[in-house]
DNA sequence: ACCTGAACACCGTTCAAGT
DNA sequence: ACCTGAACACCGTTCAAGT
């Protein structure tokens, strides 16, 4: 308690540019290198001390949230166009395919997001949006099943699992684009109803 | 070409007990924490200089494929039971969970193991052992598909794929025993042929 | 022929000193 | 209040010196 910066009004004009700058040169560390990119780097291409990045984000659990951030507004948007749809089988693939394109953002996102997913720690800043995915992933589940497309046994967090794996299997480039889509026609197979009765 | 040490007989007793003792801290150190696991500790443990381990294992994966020498036989002595069974379903269902428990020895394993599945490096003392593992289960999918248990579409580098995913779903701890399960049976209704007709 | 361990490079993280 | 950058710790990897 007590009144600590974090409500404080207008930053320093500084501490903006800083964060910012950290962020942007984050982004490119971790597209280029994955996203155990050194820190070190990050901090020297933002133009500040290690000490800085430290300050900002307290540990690379924190700066991978905020980077995420701006992925996740992208989702958003993509899941405005899916929620529109009035088919929710249709939905449910759509949905699952643009879950695994996050986990795609950058190479080495799935471990520390899975980290993330395993229980429930307050304090990891990724526990948040890991959860929000599993929520809406359920929600789509729910309504594709109650529309006769999804087999009862099949839970939401199943299909969360299944397309962090997909997004895994991607980032490890074992698998060409044929392959991948065998692998997420095996998953619909797995997860859809029969249509014929 | 030329003499090197490669193939001469009897090596020293010493170098015989340091490749022992390596091995052994290696796995230990490799249960306890991973496949990263600090190879200076690895060479202490095994009471040697760092240089005794990397002049034995040039490298990680050198290292890590002499451990999963020992894992690699317990694999063929079980495929030596798959084998024997009449049921082609039953004996790949059972070869894709012992592959999956394969790739659950250590934490992190699948990582270096993908890397060498990704492209032919002759150089990658990994290849080898997971060239043999895909081989494998490609003649377990043709033998149950000319059975009539397995979708025409369903290669067994998909399956291959899928086992290794469930592993490393496994490996992050984000599962249960009831979700392993549960993706365990949406592979399965992915890959298997409907039986009825 | 093999081993040793000092040495180098690199990185994450902290903190006393500055402004 | 925030930033700086030196400092510490840890590790992978190499190599000159030993036996």
């Amino acid at each position: 308690m007590g009144a600590d910066g974090q409500q404080g009004r207008k930053p320093r004009a500084d501490v903006r540019r800083n964060r910012a700058a950290l962020l942007e040169a984050a982004q490119r560390h971790f597209l280029a290198h994955g996203v155990g990119a050194s820190l070190e780097a990050v901090a020297k291409e933002a133009g500040v001390g290690p000490g800085t990045l430290y300050r900002h984000f307290p540990n690379r659990e924190a700066l991978l949230a905020a980077v995420l951030q701006t992925r996740s507004e992208e989702l958003v948007a993509r899941q405005a166009d899916i929620a529109r749809l009035e088919d929710a089988a249709e939905a449910l693939e759509q949905w699952l395919r643009a879950l695994e394109d996050y986990f795609s953002a950058f190479s080495g996102l799935p471990e520390p997001l899975m980290a993330a997913a395993r229980a429930q720690q307050p304090d990891n800043p990724l526990t948040l949006p890991c959860d929000t995915l599993v929520t809406t992933t359920d929600a789509y589940v729910r309504a594709a099943r109650l529309a006769g497309h999804v087999r009862p046994s099949v839970e939401g967090y199943d299909l969360f699992l299944a397309a962090v794996s997909v997004a895994w299997v991607r980032g490890t480039g074992a698998a060409d684009e044929e392959s991948l889509a065998r692998l997420r026609a095996l998953v619909g197979t797995g997860y859809r109803e029969r249509d014929d009765r």
